[in-house]
DNA sequence: CGGGCGGCCTGGAGGC
DNA sequence: TGCCTCCAGGCCGCCC
């Protein structure tokens, strides 16, 4: 479920409620998430310790604490991360619960289990396996369609694998590559090494755009997405050619259609993505 | 080696 | 409000 906009969404309305205040007891009820969870490690690392920041890099959320290690989070396809009262009683699939003294709890849900919670030790950001390897930030200042073409340049897959690819562009997941092309008017199945600099020129201009206009919308919920405070998101009104297989393109009136590719669903119109 | 694809899980939707 | 099948927005690791 969360891609960039989601789990952006969800940093923004964590950060006002948790920063300057201190983690306390830490239950994990459900370890086996895609990454087992070190019980003893945050029961260790974690009570006492003070929220500096909440940061975001790709699609991991990041709690900076005062030690300067850091609670990571990836929501996978159906994690939520929010605060609840305490009193609130616990939900199936609340993996983590951390209590936030004076804030009530810290919970993590996610019922398909693809979602991880992990401790990054202080200074171990930059080596992680996990963050190491990743793409430019699409909302970072030195992305631009030179940047895309220089990085695509040599490779044939197909222009929306690339995009999805986080060893290259982070955030981007199967909603946002169908809506950025169909914006940029670029066909999903375009090598990536053979777009014009005008292409990768439009389609970094609507990744931003489409990214943007999300977040301010609040995310995408088609099921169950929702923000730290539990709001759900209202982008997917606005969606042009995700999840609207039969319907008209807005812009040239074709029917819109879906293909699937590596097993992925991929949404375009046949009149105006070339 | 780059890239395609199966597998991890549960729950919701839709067909019967 | 039953049962069954299919499908899902991410990512890893195996394989060619």
């Amino acid at each position: 479920m969360p891609e960039l906009p989601e789990v952006e969404v969800v940093r923004r309305s964590l950060l006002p409620r948790i920063v300057g205040s201190r983690f306390g007891s830490v239950r994990v009820r459900e370890a086996r998430l895609r990454v087992r969870v070190d019980r003893s490690l945050l029961c260790r690392e974690l009570p006492g310790r003070t929220v500096l920041d909440v940061r975001r890099r790709a699609k991991y959320l990041l709690l900076e604490l005062d030690t300067g290690g850091l609670l990571m989070v990836h929501l996978g396809m159906t994690g939520h991360l929010g605060l609840f009262p305490a009193t609130e009683p616990l939900r199936k699939h609340d993996h983590v619960v951390i209590t936030v003294e004076g804030r009530g709890e810290l919970r993590f849900n996610d019922a398909r289990r693809f979602g991880l919670v992990q401790w990054v030790a202080p200074g171990g950001e930059r080596s992680h396996p996990r963050l190491c390897r990743l793409g430019v930030e699409p909302l970072a200042p030195d992305f631009s369609g030179t940047l895309l073409r220089r990085l695509a340049s040599g490779h044939r897959l197909p222009v929306k694998n690339f995009l999805m690819d986080s060893r290259r562009v982070v955030g981007i997941g199967n909603i946002y590559a169908s809506e950025a092309l169909w914006n940029a008017g670029v066909h999903p199945a375009r090598p990536a090494g053979r777009l014009s600099a005008a292409r990768w020129e439009r389609l970094a201009t609507a990744i931003r755009q489409v990214l943007s206009a999300s977040i301010q919308q609040g995310g995408t919920t088609f099921r169950d997405f929702a923000s730290a405070d539990g709001s759900p998101g209202y982008f997917a009104l606005h969606l042009d050619v995700y999840d609207r297989k039969g319907e008209r393109c807005r812009r040239c009136d074709r029917t819109i259609r879906r293909r699937v590719d590596s097993g992925r669903s991929t949404y375009y119109c046949p009149g105006c993505q070339h």
